[in-house]
DNA sequence: AAAACGGGGGA
DNA sequence: TCCCCAGTTTT
């Protein structure tokens, strides 16, 4: 706590105790960098500056301004949780860690944060940083990645934190492991802990945290179908439990293998109702690479032209609706997508 | 307890 | 190109 006030970064958050603030900032930040996650939070609190604002707005305009951020839930869950907080609590957030926790896209990691900075409550946060520290200051071996390992943890962090100021405390340990405390290449010439550092004095800094390796990511083969006539384009909103839920995308068939034959691509567009435009020469497929954490999505792009519009009927049966270009810069989209259109200039 | 869920940045 | 980072919900 001497260490923070004279090493912390200056961000907009941690200049309100306004629970609404805390709670947006906290969501945005779950699994994302500060430097990637500071201009949607200023974006969301410049569109939507009160919780109420925030529960009026339609769901594809809070997924089209969190559109590059990932893992979509989190934009639903925050739309679901404002509506709840006015409709059931008056507008108001509940005041403590466990009413906090009942809420949607509220684990027990954004309980804390927001209970101890919007409310100074006494329970300790446990992010990545924290672990780290922890493990690293204390000598603790056990595998972080093991969801057992919480609970030993969370009693030291209970254990640690002050007394008087909980949340300036919980703050300085996540800036500490954020700056200091580094997974990789640590600052530990000028760390001011290091003198008690199970880590550092046993030359174990390489060694923690324990953390077991995720399986490798699978990959998948996505063919797109970039249908065009005229000046619309047809994309369909992604339903089902799969990525991207209720993002913006081409009509697609998955296949095993990177190849699509010739024949089936008009078999599928023939499928469609849609016949291809014999005058028009479709370039070969463009190709895109995505990574995600699970999964990898190799993905073609094939460009068709159509010679008449799609029948009203394909249209509804198989979800896609027409778009103009200024239509699709307003829908929510993955970013391959996104990357895809503008290398077309669409 | 394990798997699913995006995207960005550094080496 | 490969590797790393990381909360919550669902299975």
């Amino acid at each position: 706590m001497e260490w923070y006030p004279r090493h912390r970064r200056d961000l907009p958050w941690r200049h309100t105790h306004d629970p609404y603030a805390i709670w947006l900032s906290e969501i945005i930040l779950q699994q994302t960098r500060v430097q990637q996650g500071l201009p949607y939070y200023e974006k969301f609190l410049a569109a939507y500056p009160t919780v109420h604002d925030l529960a009026a707005a339609p769901e594809q305009e809070v997924l089209r301004l969190w559109q590059g951020l990932g893992y979509y839930s989190r934009a639903r869950n925050l739309r679901h949780t404002a509506q709840q907080v006015v409709n059931e609590y008056g507008g108001q957030f509940p005041g403590t860690y466990a009413e906090l926790l009942k809420l949607r896209g509220i684990g027990p990691y954004t309980a804390a944060a927001i209970a101890s900075f919007a409310y100074n409550e006494r329970v300790g946060v446990l992010d990545g940083n924290v672990y780290r520290v922890l493990s690293r200051v204390f000598g603790i071996t056990t595998d972080i990645a093991a969801p057992s390992t919480r609970k030993e943890f969370q009693q030291l962090a209970d254990q640690l934190i002050s007394v008087e100021e909980p949340g300036e405390y919980n703050q300085a340990i996540m800036e500490f492991g954020a700056i200091q405390c580094t997974p990789v290449n640590p600052d530990c010439l000028f760390c001011p802990v290091r003198e008690q550092c199970f880590a550092f004095q046993h030359g174990m800094v390489r060694q923690l945290p324990v953390k077991t390796k995720a399986k490798a990511a699978r990959t998948r083969y996505f063919q797109y179908f970039v249908l065009r006539h005229g000046n619309t384009v047809y994309l369909r909103k992604r339903t089902g439990k799969d990525i991207w839920h209720s993002l913006y995308d081409f009509w697609l068939t998955e296949t095993p293998t990177v190849e699509l034959s010739a024949l089936e691509l008009l078999a599928e567009t023939e499928r469609l109702g849609g016949r291809v435009a014999t005058n028009r020469v479709s370039e070969p497929a463009a190709a895109m690479k995505h990574a995600l954490s699970h999964q990898k999505v190799e993905a073609r792009f094939h460009e068709l032209w159509l010679e008449e519009p799609l029948p009203l009927t394909a249209l509804n049966s198989f979800g896609l609706e027409a778009f103009t270009s200024d239509q699709i810069e307003q829908l929510p989209k993955p970013v391959i997508i996104t990357n895809y259109l503008s290398s077309k200039g669409i």
